[in-house]
DNA sequence: TCTGGGGTCCTAGGACCC
DNA sequence: TCTGGGGTCCTAGGACCC
């Protein structure tokens, strides 16, 4: 088997559900399967967007964030379901845990979609072996169809899983990326949306060929960082690893609503805020984490939507202390007009249990006490615990 | 038919420090 | 007197994705 691999670099496999909260009712629900179905709030509470549908109704042209109205004026005798977010997560999770039983090398990239790094695979099979006993097995334990691609790294597998749907399974290696890649729209590579794709086209720039031999200086210029990597990526290049680790770490929890009906009431402003900050307060403390820097977002009914954030002088996760920040914070940033939806975000939340930032000068001196002379014992405690430790003044 | 809710990463300006 | 250069942190917003 071993030929199926090469000597040197990775074989990725990108794992994408299709139509995934669809797919998750009908097998809830088969006699769902062969009807059009489409997964929308209620329009009369201002959520009659269209989340998820099945393939019946996107051949027909329904697509993900279509108004509801417009969705059923093209497809009538659809089958309009509210979102059950907590069944898809659960499927989520089983279909995951089964993932992490053919490599531990995972990385769950949304409620939806996985990359799995199956180079030390070998032993299980070649890559297709692998990918088309993972289409059989998901479909057999869980009654929901996914594609597949593979390729040497993640941008690839991800360009490839999209090639194919429903069940599709598309290799593609970097010798092929001038023949499949280069001739379609930058708007198609993942990473580049709407905005960024105009800008490049401004700058003669149409299709992924035009952006991979496009001077870097040039694209660069026209949109900074993203452009060098974005370059690189339809070139074949993405060094990225399968990284299991950002399964677990969060760099902001936050929930927000959009109310049935703008509200401006003060008081019941404060309902909202403290429902929204129990909210962010309980999912905190189930994910262990706590953070400093709380961020409110308002939003206008002409959709104009700001935010505005504080950091404190503590980390926090009681719903009683995110709730003061965030009431602090709105009513010192409302303009004063009805408000249509509002937001609560922790940001830069970290580990309750990894947080050395809360060491004590105490714990800091018998560091410091074992380390000499004074002058290097400031380099070295940075060296151990990162520059973050060394707080100004934690000296005096 | 007005446009959900959950995120990540990047940029840019200002404050502040040395 | 009229003006450097590097660095970090904080804040606000933009782009993108599912």
């Amino acid at each position: 088997m071993e030929g199926f691999y090469p000597k040197n670099g990775r074989v990725i496999l990108h794992i994408d559900a299709n139509a995934f909260f669809a797919s998750v009712e009908m097998a809830e629900n088969p006699a769902l399967k062969n009807k059009p179905v489409i997964i929308a709030g209620n329009p009369e509470e201002r959520k009659g967007i269209v989340v998820a549908a099945n393939y019946l109704c996107k051949d027909k042209g329904i697509y993900t964030t279509m108004a509801l109205g417009e969705a059923l004026k093209l497809v009538p005798e659809a089958v309009v379901i509210k979102p059950n977010h907590a069944i898809y997560k659960e499927y989520s999770k089983r279909i995951f845990a089964y993932l992490a039983e053919v490599s531990p090398l995972i990385e769950y990239a949304s409620i939806d979609e996985a990359y799995l790094d199956i180079t030390e695979c070998a032993h299980l099979g070649s890559p297709i072996d692998i990918a088309m006993k993972i289409q059989q097995e998901t479909v057999k334990r869980f009654d929901i169809p996914i594609s597949i691609g593979i390729a040497p790294n993640k941008f690839l597998a991800k360009m490839a899983s999209d090639m194919q749907k429903p069940l599709g399974l598309t290799v593609l290696r970097k010798r092929d990326v001038e023949r499949v890649l280069w001739n379609k729209p930058v708007l198609d590579a993942h990473g580049i949306g709407e905005k960024t794709a105009a800008k490049l086209q401004a700058h003669g720039i149409l299709t992924m060929g035009d952006l991979a031999k496009a001077d870097v200086k040039k694209v660069q210029s026209i949109m900074g960082v993203r452009g060098v990597r974005m370059r690189d990526r339809v070139n074949g290049i993405d060094d990225r690893p399968v990284d299991p680790e950002a399964n677990t770490s969060y760099k902001s929890i936050g929930n927000s609503a959009t109310f049935p009906k703008n509200i401006i009431e003060p008081a019941s402003i404060r309902v909202k805020l403290r429902m929204l900050s129990r909210a962010v307060s309980e999912r905190m403390k189930q994910k262990k984490a706590v953070s400093r820097t709380i961020q409110v977002m308002i939003r206008y009914d002409d959709f104009k939507t700001i935010t505005r954030s504080q950091t404190l002088q503590r980390d926090i996760q009681e719903e009683a202390d995110l709730f003061a920040a965030a009431e602090t914070l709105f009513f010192k940033h409302w303009n004063g007009e009805p408000v249509r939806l509002l937001g609560i975000t922790a940001q830069n939340a970290v580990d309750k249990r990894m947080q050395t930032t809360q060491m004590d000068l105490f714990s800091f001196q018998e560091e410091a006490d074992k380390l000499e002379p004074l002058f290097t014992t400031v380099e070295a405690l940075k060296r151990k615990f990162g520059d973050s430790i060394i707080k100004k003044g934690w000296m005096e």
